[in-house]
RNA sequence: GUGGGUAUAGCUCAGCUGGUUAGAGCGCCAGGUUGUGGCCCUGGAGGUCACGGGUUCAAAUCCCGUUACUCACCCCA
């Protein structure tokens, strides 16, 4: 590694030019896709009022407990770069009374996001989060929709082995007594289970369901599944849920033990999973957030969505097998074989770009050999070559890059030769 | 917050049990005569061997500490 005064800060990385194109397809897929659906985007500040978090969020979870970059500002006002992307926008949903508009209110987002973690393959402090919500309805149809964009992203992006776990984690009407269930059932087993588990059990027992320590596996094995004692609005919720992706032929799997670790959710749960991106296993999670609107102090709102990383993203798109996507090249490279060549190529280039042909020139000087070699390098399709002779007789010499032969044509018939070429 | 691993050129890494000007491959730059890339050949630039201390006649190499990076746990995208 090179020595410098400075690096960047822990967990936080670069996107260096040649992972670019990985992000390209991305985005292009994203903006194709919600098109597609129907959704608009929205674009969010990227730090907001530390209260809606604690309270978006939830006071137990980790992300507010020990993960937020929060700050006062010059007036002591508490702010935290965002955590997360859902509630910015219940916050702007309720502030600019979009509840107005028709319903569902479907907007995406793109952007970082923050969290003090200590990093690890496939997870960063920050990161980037493509952010799909759906605001204002309950219906399960909406629930199959939003899945339905995640799945499509995917697919579309040539992942292999799609891996949907879905759960229903009940309302506030049936959640209450599976939980008493639950504390009860460990209570017996307090001697079984791991330290966190013991904690978790005061703390956030839903949880319980989620600890991998191999010695609670056995006890959450025989626990109480809380598909038993949802209340029939949330059985039903679920079961059309799943006939819709049924229909749809599509594959999910039932995870019992899926909880998901923010407060807000109701209902739908759901994960997608995929394999290169460490020992991290989601790529997209979400579900139903239908208690969220009234935590942050609006009326009662149902919503669903969720968010992706793309960093875990490319992670998988670079761990399977296919060609990445093509870097970008210049059509034209502009060589000049004399130093007074030089002012021929600085106005030809201007012409070129300003025809819409990508051209670059080669700088400072160098012999012809060097030129040449440079626009290999940079993978340009033609060089275009101006030396003595052609500045003698107002012609170019257009060599072709990855074919044999070149010739030598009227300069000014230059971007019309080009362009006929680059249509073919 | 906890645990393991690693720190030598831009990148990937050699450098054995301490010994004199620290190496390779790739990359970069320049040449291989008269205006031309990719292959090949030649040459060149580039390193306070993470940092600080210790042991020793002698430390990239051994010991201690610090820092950074990395993987994993927790949790999540």
């Amino acid at each position: 590694m090179a020595r410098s005064s400075f690096q960047s800060p822990k967990g936080i990385r670069d996107v260096l030019p040649e992972e670019q194109p990985y992000w390209h397809r991305v985005e292009e897929t994203i903006r194709k896709i919600v098109r597609l659906y129907g959704y608009e985007r929205l674009d969010l500040p990227v730090f907001e009022e530390t209260a809606l978090y604690r309270r978006g969020v939830g006071e137990g979870t980790d992300i507010v407990e020990k993960e937020m970059y929060t700050f006062l500002d010059r007036s002591e006002k508490s702010f935290t770069l965002r955590p997360e992307f859902t509630a910015g926008v219940m916050r702007a949903y309720i502030e600019h009374g979009l509840a107005q508009r028709p319903r569902p209110f479907k907007v995406w987002s793109l952007g970082p996001v923050f969290r003090y973690e200590r990093p690890q393959a496939g997870r960063y402090r920050q990161h980037t989060q493509f952010n799909v919500e759906a605001l204002g309805e309950i219906d399960p149809a909406l629930d199959f929709e939003i899945m339905s964009v995640a799945y499509h992203l995917y697919s579309d992006l040539g992942f292999r082995n799609l891996n949907f776990q879905i759960n229903s984690i009940g309302c506030p009407e049936c959640r209450p007594g599976f939980l008493k269930q639950l504390t009860a059932y460990y209570a017996g087993r307090k001697d079984d289970i791991c330290e966190d588990c013991r904690k978790r059990l005061d703390v956030n027992p839903l949880r319980l369901l989620d600890c991998k320590v191999p010695a609670c596996q056995p006890v959450i094995e025989s626990a109480p599944r809380i598909s038993g004692v949802l209340c029939d609005e949330c059985r039903d919720h679920f079961a059309r849920l799943r006939t819709y992706l049924d229909n749809a032929g599509r594959p999910y799997v039932i995870n019992h033990r899926l909880v998901r670790g923010l407060d807000y959710y109701t209902k739908t749960v759901f994960e997608v999973w995929a394999e290169g991106i460490g020992a991290q296993n989601a790529v997209c999670g979400g579900g139903r957030y239908d208690g969220l609107a009234e935590a942050v102090g609006g009326v009662p709102t149902p919503a669903v969505g969720f968010a992706s990383g793309i960093e875990r993203i490319v992670l998988t798109m670079q761990s399977q097998d296919g060609a990445p996507p093509a870097p970008p090249h210049p059509a034209v490279f502009l060589v000049m074989q004399v130093p007074q060549a030089g002012e021929q190529v600085v106005s030809l280039l201007a012409e070129l770009r300003a025809a819409g042909v990508d051209a670059m020139m080669a700088f400072g000087g160098r012999s012809m050999k060097a030129q040449m070699r440079e626009a290999n390098k940079r993978n340009a399709e033609y060089v275009v070559i101006i030396g003595e002779r052609e500045l003698a007789d107002g012609t170019v010499t257009v060599k072709y890059m990855d074919a044999e032969g070149q010739e030598t044509i009227a300069r000014d018939s230059l971007i019309g030769f080009i362009r006929a070429r680059l249509h073919e």
